[in-house]
DNA sequence: ATATTCATGTAACAAGTTACATGATTAG
DNA sequence: CTAATCATGTAACTTGTTACATGAATAT
């Protein structure tokens, strides 16, 4: 009952196969839920079971045949119900804050290393936000999209998720700064100056 | 292997019982991990059973009896294998967003007053993150903070927490904003105006 | 030639949630 | 007298993850 109501959610910007769901959960839904393709396609199987979605077979010449899944009506209602219901407090579940949280006792340099990856991911993830934004808002300004737009969800979970990389961020580069001052000079600054 | 380095890296704080860490996840971790109370307890006889932490039972007069954990070496040796561990990309998973996203078919003043809850809440944390901050550096400036202690990670993700939480506020007022401009007048706002 | 993309899944396992249970003590 | 706090758990169930599998088509 957790992940059907994020893929009914995702559904409402019209039909989508379960491996075109697989990717744009990487980067469209990103910002409010994760899972794998595995669950995907199991879940969808449940779903169309229960008759909250249904699945046309597109056949293809060239391609492995493809499952195109969309809202039923009852799907749309049972969308409608869950958002009257109180949500859940968000779960965080971050295992980079946990290493933080334990470098006192551990390789500063792993950790930094780290922090550069994920920099590196938020960064790459804000870009295709702030890109999804751009062919929303399609040369309008935000008030003018607000103003016109019956799609205005899609448009507010991006808000949040632009915001979230930006603060992911600007925290890495600031515990780097941070950590670079603890952990003495690296091999490669050794190297550098020699 | 998941919420382990969670429940590792809060025992290097000192010692807890299951039910103090069943409310410090409330507040310490809540920025990183998340869990029930259920959960800890199970998890906490594993790491008893494999070694990597240490019960010692406290008996009590006027309260039951409770086991305090701390880390054993194997517990430290495993923390610091785990965390140059390239970590997991961060999952999120948040109800209200999904909720926001199906918000164009769906009841707007339901979502209105889930903003409001979650804008609430979030206020509260920031407090007590806030709160926190101020106990750790007790009196100092941050830099002093910085130089001087031996347990720098849990003020950095106190920090993230922080972040997350104020960007959370602002973002629920902004949308709350933009909301209220298309929910048409509240029956609240009616009688008031009667 | 080799790797990646398209497109779908199964099976086994690990982790997380919900409901239930106990029972004394203290604060309002 | 009622509710909350302290302190622990069990059992059943739902979700999420990992490993594996297939097989043609295209891009490098």
């Amino acid at each position: 009952m957790a992940l059907r109501n994020a893929i009914l959610a995702a559904l409402l910007d019209g039909e989508s196969s379960g491996y075109d769901m697989t990717k744009s959960f990487d980067v469209a839904v990103a910002n409010f839920w994760s899972c794998t393709s595995q669950q995907l396609y199991r879940e969808l199987d449940k779903l169309e079971a229960d008759g909250l979605v249904e699945a046309r077979l597109v056949e293809q010449q060239r391609r492995p045949n493809k499952r195109l899944f969309s809202l039923t009506s009852e799907g749309r209602a049972a969308l409608q119900q869950f958002i009257v219901r109180e949500p859940k407090p968000t779960a965080v579940r971050d295992e980079l804050l946990v290493q933080i949280e334990a470098v006192d006792v551990g390789d500063v340099h792993a950790i930094m290393a780290h922090l550069d990856t994920r920099g590196a991911t938020s960064t790459r993830k804000l870009l295709q936000y702030k890109q999804s934004r751009e062919v929303l808002l399609d040369g309008q300004t935000e008030a003018e999209y607000l103003a016109d737009t019956t799609r205005i969800g899609h448009f507010l979970t991006l808000a949040r998720g632009i915001a979230f990389e930006e603060e992911n961020i600007r925290w890495c580069d600031y515990v780097r700064d941070i950590l670079s001052g603890r952990a003495g000079p690296s091999l490669d600054t050794v190297r550098a100056s020699q």
